[in-house]
DNA sequence: AATGAATGAGAGTTCATTCAT
DNA sequence: TATGAATGAACTCTCATTCAT
């Protein structure tokens, strides 16, 4: 039923109705979100959405398939720029929070795959939770790490992100966004950090004798 | 519309519906959800619901607030039991895993709320979060917790229980439930308990530099 | 979804969607019938149609199982009230073809059956053709029959039903219907039982004498 | 905008395109059968198909035309070849049952036409009628014919060939197309045959035993 | 307190057809 | 001669909600 577009003008169609889906999706959610929508939004007709995607459904895991690369792209380029593990953290930190600020569609659109597309949400944790476990795994060999497991680090760290993200880049609507330049308040983004190296600096804490 | 039941029948029954309607909730989400189907459930007439319940909205967040209640209270128990700070968040979240794995709903009805009821969403976060906050500033003052800012610090660890809960006690289809005691793998839970130790032990460690 | 109905009212509705049906089928064809069709005709609201039937095709079914019972009817009462067997092969294909010219939508609703049911079409020849072959085998051993497989001539003698019936009861517009008491001219009826009573007659007919 | 084409090439896409809707027809109905599906089938573009066909509609009303030209052939073609009556009967049906057995398409595509195109279904009939009338008409003069109307005499013929070829050629799935040389089973075609001898035979025959 | 029939708007999707290239 | 992108009306079916009993 859908193809992919042979023609320039095909793939410029394609491109603005996952834009219009994105958008769309984020607004209203999955549910509310109608084709009707999609389309008046792509500035197309109904069925023209249909010779480039199958459904609603499928369009919905482009999307997230979408998000989910552009996010890691944005923190992988953060980070990566970095020669330090602890500096690497923090702007990598601070690409997901600027990114969240800038595209709260992500959130409202992963959140809905939970009964969308589940294996797509799945995924979309698990690959970033692959490359956090590589890097973590890396420093901690270089002895920079704690020495917790870095599969159970890198998840906590993603729920760190994930819930500090929500409450301070995407709920906080007293701070304006011109006053947030790392996405959250400057106050928050550093006491995440800090707690954050707290837990991982390869230093045993004095009295951390649980282990 | 909706009243509240006068007689012990009418309470029986407003009661299955709630629960019919957590599981119907739960299983196929939201808007798969129908009234038919939770009525079906319920073993209700379809227009014996609106006797109990204004609207499908309304149930929604009578079963968010009804979840939000018994987590809260699961964690409060076990975690007021104990006196030792550091029990008391070894317990709480030893609780909250529990729940999660007995009460695989909370997560896939929360998570549906982004979109059918935001505020409800926010409100239940945000009493965990108090009842967190709460405890973790008269830890400080006493001088059992690192000083970090405990709003952005109970929300970390909301965020570390949610994505560790999610992807260990909900998601795990490897470890059956009878070596998951705690709800997560022994080995997740002390992996994660020994991290929020990091990160809350009052002692600096040796090289935070930044605080 | 669909439910027999508990009341009164729901059992008139039923029978009232059930003759819409019936009627809209055989006027446009099962493919332009539409719901909207049917339950205008009916006069009741789309979705109650669905109280009753689960689906269109169910609809079309129920239809044509109606048309053949009441078919079998007509031929069986006529025919069974006869004595001589060619009295009741007489009677018999009288009540065919009145019941044809009179409930044109038989051919037209039973016609479509091929790709929407195929089943249902199969069942309504074979419901026929079983009353028939009982009576034709039982005639055969009383010796008042040719000694021709009763299977094969059953069938033989539907199809030349269905085709003297069409070409004779349902196209014909040239004769108007008060001029064709048995449906089809008398001419053509006559025709067609005389060459029917050739092929059964048991003895070679001493001359073809009922002309 | 239908053209006839005026290149080999195009003679060849076009019959192409005859021969993938016949079988698309045959396969799914008319109403299933889209243009897609056709023009899919043909390995060619859809606009395409406008260049040969002003319509869905036309194509079908050629492809009813061709089959309707096909077994007319190979009836004649068959009986054709006999000096007797009787010979001219049994080959010319022999030669129907044949082409339903490897063409059940026909049965297929004409039984839609009720409703896509009536009169197209109408002269498929007379088509066959007309030939038949007029034999019978001569054989009649010559004294080898019943005094039967030989207008009801060939529609009666034509019904009982449809509906024992319904059943028996295109049905039949115990008997394996190999075990039925004639299209039918060598039993039905026999029992077939000789009822119709029976029906049709000028003098009473003088026993039954033309099988 | 409970029932079940009835509603009607709106959803996703299909498809014959047109048209610019 | 051939393509494939685009159209938009129409379809079947669902569902939260109302109401008479």
């Amino acid at each position: 039923m859908s193809t992919t577009p042979q023609t320039t003008k095909g793939t410029r169609t394609r491109a603005r109705i996952l834009q219009a889906a994105t958008d769309i999706f984020a607004e209203m959610g999955y549910h509310d979100a109608s084709i009707v929508k999609i389309t008046e939004a792509a500035g197309i007709a109904q069925g023209t959405f249909y010779l480039y995607f199958s459904s609603k459904q499928e369009v919905f895991e482009q999307v997230v398939c979408d998000l989910n690369s552009r996010v890691r792209h944005a923190m992988v380029e953060a980070a990566g720029a970095q020669t330090d593990r602890r500096a690497a953290e923090r702007e990598g930190f601070r690409a997901f929070f600027r990114f969240t600020a800038q595209n709260p569609q992500l959130y409202r659109v992963i959140r809905q795959a939970e009964f969308v597309a589940p294996h797509v949400l799945r995924r979309h944790y698990e690959r970033i939770a692959e490359g956090y476990v590589e890097g973590l795994r890396a420093a901690q060999a270089r002895g920079e790490l704690a020495p917790v497991d870095p599969e159970v680090l890198a998840w906590a760290l993603m729920g760190i992100g994930e819930i500090v993200g929500m409450r301070w880049a995407l709920w906080e609507d007293d701070v304006p966004p011109s006053e947030r330049p790392d996405g959250v308040p400057p106050m928050v983004f550093e006491a995440t950090m800090r707690l954050i190296e707290r837990a991982l600096a390869p230093e045993p804490p004095a009295t951390g004798r649980e282990g």
